[in-house]
DNA sequence: ATGAATGTGGGGAAAAGTGGTGAAAAAATA
DNA sequence: TATTTTTTCACCACTTTTCCCCACATTCAT
């Protein structure tokens, strides 16, 4: 999964999925915040599995809060037959998104951003930025 | 994978690999951002999947901001009967990459500069600074 | 010199993206 | 509870873009 898409949110709330990843990301997927950034994260019913169980068993006071951000707001999403979905208000709101969107395939998982914090973003974070983090995971 | 070998990117996008790199690559390869220096690196599917696995279980903070530059802009590509390849606009837009091209073999993988961005490196960086760096190495 | 293989340009078909309309469900009021 | 109003959701059709294939040019090798 890969690549930057470009998408426009009608008046009704809906955007196109790029074809590329929905191809990937299958039938239904999940959408939810992210925690490190002002977007929205997209993931397969897998990796979503995965999240959940990475939160078993671990201690309440921690899982609880981390649980009521991920999947409090979270929604399902699965594309109508012009490959569209509807993204709930509250997801929107929390990613500022307004009409133009850009949706980023990264590995096993997506990202959509409003398009004006996706530029700030990329204007922040630099390729030296991402060489300095590179080098500490020594590759 | 060795040599140098120019090519021109058409008005659609689109540039023709050269025939001895394809033999190497294989049947589909990804090409992405280099965060070292304003080119395109072109990686084999397998030194893809390295790379991907490479950066499973990283702490996230650091992680993820590679991953959206890395994966973020990438695009897959698939060689048509004629043996070229597309090359999505914003990684063109990143290496500056208007109509004439450079690739490079460089033993595992492959770089894609803009002729003279590839002229000017070449000017900057002379058989001094090289034999220089080995020494570091102790070749 | 001739043929094969590689590189380049352009046109057409198919698929992806976008806007709008209608039907069904839900909600509200009488 | 029945009827009207509103909202939501799925489908249809048009536009745009992408990508695939054909034909021509050029280079390399025999």
């Amino acid at each position: 999964m890969c690549g930057e898409y470009e998408h426009m949110v009608d008046a009704k709330g809906r955007m196109n999925f790029p074809a590329k990843l929905r191809e990937e990301l299958g039938e239904h997927f999940y959408i939810s915040k992210s925690f490190n950034e002002k977007c929205l994260i997209v993931y397969t019913k897998e990796s979503w599995e995965a999240l959940k169980q990475s939160l078993k068993g671990k201690p309440s006071e921690i899982a609880m809060p981390i649980e009521r951000f991920i999947f409090g707001s979270a929604c399902e999403a699965e594309p109508d037959k012009q490959g569209r979905i509807a993204i709930a208000p509250a997801l929107r709101a929390y990613a500022e998104i307004t009409s133009e969107v850009i949706v980023v395939g990264m590995s096993d998982r997506a990202e959509i951003w409003d398009k004006s914090l996706w530029a700030e973003y990329n204007h922040r974070t630099t390729p030296q930025n991402i060489a300095q983090l590179a080098r500490k995971l020594g590759i």
